[in-house]
DNA sequence: TATTAACACGAAACCGTTTTCGTGATATTT
DNA sequence: AAATATCACGAAAACGGTTTCGTGTTAATA
């Protein structure tokens, strides 16, 4: 085991000070080639790598970002974290993943963990609890700190920060609209309590869509369900006593589930339902049939976040202004409807 | 604004020296009751923290923990990550996620980076490229370097460190067992190339349950695609020309793709052909029909190697021995199999 | 009263860098 | 030959903590 060698290390086998030494690995004007070329012959035999930590305090930077996310068993958050990985890495930074797992208290602890010099900044999704409670002085704590702060796809208007979102209602609306415009009349919407700010957008549009058209709203044909986690039976019932000829899911599980129950009735998607779902992951892509999904290009959300944050990061300015990018969803047209 | 305070700030604040504020708010014996209670109420109105950096720096310990992986957006690893994060983080430790994409030149890139004194100790699997070009000198060199290293699932015995892995081989031999045991006699593999030593392992189960059954091996049953990627033509021939009964897959997307390819052509699962895959995923779960698959235990296996990383990382002593945990990998019965 | 012990605190080293500034030794200029 | 410029390097501060050791003051002991 030979231990990390140290500038110290090499002056005082080459006997020259420490600052000779990291110069000369600098190329410094002020080092004579002959020192130079010893001390980077030595440091190279050696194998020697400056020590980052040392390098941070000295810097104030540590070329690390902080990432909380609620859940990372769940293919959207992966590919953000996929687009942010490839995105910082490319521009030496690391990526430290925190999972809040939903709840409001593990958030704020990962915060406080990170905050205290481990990171330059954060990217963050809100957990469903925080939303719930809207209780954002962790976050204002931080930014107040200096500590940029770029929020996506579930975010909160009551802090000031960087935020990237796709536009959940407009993706909603042409789903919706699809429907409509392929003759559907019992258009139904399977979705989550309101207080997740991307199932509020999502409702948004749909209401939106069928206001805009002859069919109008029954509320009847929205079923809320009181977390992402699927309630087998509501779906059941909810589709039995409504007897919809299309669905908009919140997301892909309870698009595919759905399925799977009106399959068992013997009825045949898309011919006498049709459904989309939202997320473009694996499910949607090899269900039975396939799903129509509104893609909500999470790597590229990743990738979008990772950019701002880290410009922020890397400007000396510190001008106060916070932008919102709002990316296009894309509606990935899949065997669970007519084309 | 208000930037973090320091040691230095309290002491000047509060006209005492900075190893005075330091023991004090470590409640050390030798700072007196008064001062003590003075310090803290400070430390507590300004919200001191300490900077972890200046910590890391002189404790040489970073309680961080680099992961470096193939692939994200995979749900074994993901559920791996999971497993990882919350053990490690309620011992007080952060993870940084590192993908090697696959890659044999960023898994050493990745590495290097962090080897420096960003994190404690590793926990990794394999590229598919380092299993293809046996190449682990940067293991090694991180290694002797007295960093410690964990790896799972894809490893290798050419490095000496501890290692976690699911027994691939008794999870493929029971799943082809079960096959043999309802009386199927055309027993397919579908798996990839052998550099990757789950695959390998798997393959050697499913031969084994074969030799040992009055079946025997048919070399024409076992395809072997080149990579992860699914190559959807390739299947599609070898289902059509060797009109298996039984299935077995290294992963789900193989099985869910090959599931819908013979439904296709009117089979029925699982009278006609049952399918068995590996990785317990929302994939198998939500499949239809759902299908039966090798669990392999990510969360655990992620509990498991960050246990066995951080007790060596804090653990005094240098004994050099090194332990290889096999866990058990579990039959998930569904609908693609009789029961 | 002189000596010692206990107490409460500060100085300084240290972790591994970077960077500013100072300086002795040559080399150049007048 | 004296003054100045250039060169090549080292000392030291700084980043923000922890920790060892030393020390002045007071209290207890001989």
């Amino acid at each position: 085991m030979k231990a990390k060698i140290t500038l110290k290390d090499i002056a005082r086998e080459l006997e020259v000070s420490i600052s000779t030494v990291s110069k000369a690995l600098k190329n410094s004007e002020e080092i004579s080639r002959d020192t130079k070329e010893k001390v980077q012959a030595f440091a190279k035999l050696y194998n020697y790598k400056p020590n980052n930590i040392a390098i941070s305090l000295k810097n104030k930077r540590t070329k690390n970002i902080g990432v909380v996310i609620p859940d990372i068993v769940h293919h959207f958050f992966t590919t953000v974290i996929r687009g942010i990985e490839k995105y910082a890495n490319a521009r030496g930074y690391n990526v430290i993943v925190c999972l809040s797992e939903e709840s409001f208290d593990k958030e704020v602890i990962n915060m406080e963990m990170l905050a205290n010099g481990s990171i330059d900044g954060f990217i963050m999704s809100l957990s469903s609890e925080t939303q719930q409670k809207a209780d954002y002085n962790h976050l204002k704590e931080v930014t107040d700190q200096g500590i940029p702060v770029v929020l996506f796809d579930r975010i909160t208007n009551e802090v000031e920060c960087d935020k990237v979102i796709i536009d959940d209602e407009l993706g909603a609306y042409e789903a919706t609209k699809k429907f409509i415009d392929q003759g559907k009349k019992r258009i139904a919407l399977i979705t989550t309590d309101d207080y997740l700010s991307v199932s509020k957008a999502r409702t948004k549009g749909y209401r939106r869509a069928l206001e805009e058209s002859s069919l109008g709203i029954d509320e009847s044909m929205i079923l809320k369900m009181p977390s992402m986690e699927m309630d087998e039976g509501s779906i059941k019932t909810f589709l039995n006593t409504n007897e919809p000829d299309a669905v908009l899911c919140v997301n892909e599980i309870f698009a595919v589930y759905s399925m799977r129950l009106v399959q068992e009735k013997g009825l045949k998607i898309p011919e006498d339902i049709s459904f989309i779902g939202f997320t473009d992951g694996v499910l949607s892509k090899y269900a039975n049939p396939s799903l129509t999904v509104v893609a909500q290009h999470g790597e590229k959300m990743g990738e979008v976040s990772a950019k701002m944050l880290i410009d922020k990061v890397e400007s000396e300015a510190e001008e106060e202004t916070y932008q919102t990018k709002i990316l296009e969803p894309t509606l990935v047209i899949r065997d669970s409807i007519a084309h």
